[in-house]
DNA sequence: ATGGCAGACCATGTCTGA
């Protein structure tokens, strides 16, 4: 089973790219984050002529989440419980036996903004909703654009990016704090090449001089993660007119018999 | 030292993103 996560950066634009992408990779299940669009506004057929099943959960311009999945989507859930929140940026289905909770984390702007607050206190409410989540489906995969880089060798330049937003103490806790739920970074469990990024800014050539993060990531819980074999990052739809800022990433897995 | 690009919106500038 593939998993895949990848902020579009509105899918109105995008919606070419992740059709030829899912043509070119038929993952079994695509995190979407940064829709931009309204619920009403999304574009089921092109989805649907691929032979994918959709959940979203989208608002006009900003955030908006989705689960594209090969097989059908069942239990699906919007938001967090006892987490009043207008903006969309949580998304949660079931499918095959695995939980798949996707996630668009705050941006958070800079240290000590209203936004950065935000952001800390969502990654709480993350931290219980995830608990609960877990002790409902032990088969559980966390995918999103985490808007964190959890260690200094997520950053094309650790001078630059250390202790600011993205890379700050709280901000890396707050990660720690769902890893130690009993999640893992897929990525990491193999070996990679250095400099690997799923971000990279429009501005200054940021992609054509890997000026990059490492902020989308696909945690997975222990019985999931018993089963990875694989975890990649795509940069093939960067390299393409019009891209988004971010690339997708994949987790493999292999699954017990149902 | 600063901004640099991209997307959306009752737009011709402003907000947000990371």
């Amino acid at each position: 089973m593939k998993i895949a996560t990848w902020n579009v950066n509105s899918l109105r634009v995008r919606l070419p790219h992740v059709i030829e992408w899912l043509t070119q990779n038929p993952v079994d299940v695509l995190g979407l984050q940064e829709l931009k669009l309204q619920d009403a506004d999304f574009p089921h057929e092109a989805f649907q002529a691929l032979g994918y099943h959709v959940a979203a959960s989208g608002q006009k311009t900003y955030n908006g989440v989705a689960i594209v999945s090969r097989h059908p989507l069942e239990n699906v859930t919007r938001g967090m419980l006892g987490y009043e929140d207008e903006q969309k940026r949580v998304i949660a289905a079931t499918t095959r036996g695995v939980r798949i909770v996707n996630v668009y984390v705050p941006n958070g702007q800079a240290l000590g903004t209203d936004k950065y607050a935000y952001k800390l206190d969502w990654l709480q409410a993350l931290e219980r909703y995830l608990r609960a989540q877990l002790t409902a489906y032990p088969l559980l995969a966390v995918t999103g654009d985490y808007n964190i880089a959890p260690a200094p060798e997520d950053t094309h330049d650790p001078t630059v990016w250390e202790g600011g937003i993205l890379c700050s103490d709280a901000e890396r806790e707050r990660l720690r704090a769902l890893l130690d739920l009993g999640l893992s970074d897929c990525f990491r469990l193999f070996e990679q090449a250095e400099q690997s990024f799923t971000w990279w800014d429009y501005r200054a050539a940021g992609f054509r001089r890997n000026l990059g993060l490492r902020i989308d990531h696909v945690l997975a819980s222990r019985e999931l993660v018993a089963n990875c074999r694989a975890c990649v990052i795509d940069t093939a739809p960067r390299k393409l007119e019009r891209p988004s800022d971010h690339t997708p990433l994949i987790a493999e897995f292999e699954l017990p018999a149902a």
